[in-house]
DNA sequence: GGAGCAAACTAACAAGTGTTAGTTGGATTA
DNA sequence: TAATCCAACTAACACTTGTTAGTTTGCTCC
């Protein structure tokens, strides 16, 4: 539980994040994941719990994030739209702060098993919170009167998507990747 | 290789593509599938040559026709938004012939071995195919001069999501769905 | 120099993996 | 009726899986 300790079991985190997202969860076993640390199978184990464990802390903090960016951006008093472009701005940080992580949360959320419910709970808030804004903006005209859910999303896709994208993309930085993305998002591409 | 045989056969292909979907590649075991199917794990192989070559027919044969549908669209003298309008109506429709089998085309191509080269390349084309419509588009005036590459980001996205969410929506048509999309990654969302 | 400890190791486990071989029963065909 | 065949079965295989137990190594601090 000391420094050291800490610091070697988030690079086993890490590693397994990066693997988790070449493979997928299931497909990664535990002596891959020592074979990239450098060690042997069982010593992961004076480490981490379990390979349950390191999936769970990899979502489970990240959706938690979500959700604490949710948070802030509904308790503001900006327009629905400006939420949106927060809402984008939220997902391109989270995600190029751990975009390994991001893929484990997208492809992997199913085989957690005590979080699962948990991590249930969380995405349909964040949903519901996410279409509550729409809905504001369609009411208070400043969106077109679409279905909310396909506007939700078709964005949402997006955003999810990201993880696939940014480390390809190294050349934009965040902030002018949101507002490249919120443009294209909102405004729509014609002419 | 009679008709009762390929009926079989194509039953036990279309079960896994369901648990596929479910649980992904890795996870699901031939054990799995026999007893969904109803049998021992020994007899799936009185119709199917190995694992591997279930996903290979999945994944391959839906990628083919996302190869042929952008050919035919590449080839009509439309213009670009129409163009555009076109794939995503193909998505739509892909999607909903197979919506299960787009999930393991999206999650789990890297499992492909022998026809991993392939798939790649289809998906280059198609990718590279896109662009140019894009790139057409932005030279006709009839797109904004949006970086192509985060356009095709965007809406590629949305449509390869759509696995997700047709099965929750069957009370849109595919043609309804495809139109109210068109306009949402099109012309935006605001008013 | 010896106690304590973090972090690696070897060896082993029970359970589960994809797949093969050979067999059986019931329908179809000659 | 006899021969063929499909599609299921049982039994078994060699290997891989996550994980545990117990041991060793080298560092830090009194």
């Amino acid at each position: 539980m000391n420094q050291k300790s800490e610091t070697r079991k988030e690079e086993i985190i890490t590693t397994a994040a990066k693997l988790f997202k070449e493979k997928g969860y299931s497909a990664v076993t535990m002596r891959d994941l020592a074979t990239a640390m450098g060690i042997k199978a069982a010593s992961l184990y004076n480490h981490i719990n379990s390979k349950q464990d390191i999936l769970n802390t990899i979502i489970i903090s990240i959706a938690e994030a979500f959700t604490a960016g949710m948070e802030t951006i509904i308790q503001s008093e900006d327009s629905s739209i400006e939420k949106l472009k927060q809402i984008v701005a939220l997902h391109v940080k989270i995600t190029s702060n751990n975009t390994n992580g991001m893929a484990s949360l997208n492809n992997d959320w199913m085989h957690l098993e005590e979080q699962l419910d948990y991590y249930l709970q969380l995405r349909n808030d964040y949903e519901d919170n996410f279409q509550v804004i729409i809905q504001q903006g369609i009411v208070a005209n400043e969106l077109k009167p679409n279905n909310p859910e396909i506007i939700m999303f078709s964005m949402l896709s997006t955003l999810r998507s990201l993880y696939l994208w940014l480390p390809k993309k190294e050349d934009f930085n965040p902030a002018d990747l949101a507002m490249n993305l919120s443009e294209i998002l909102i405004d729509g591409i014609n002419t």
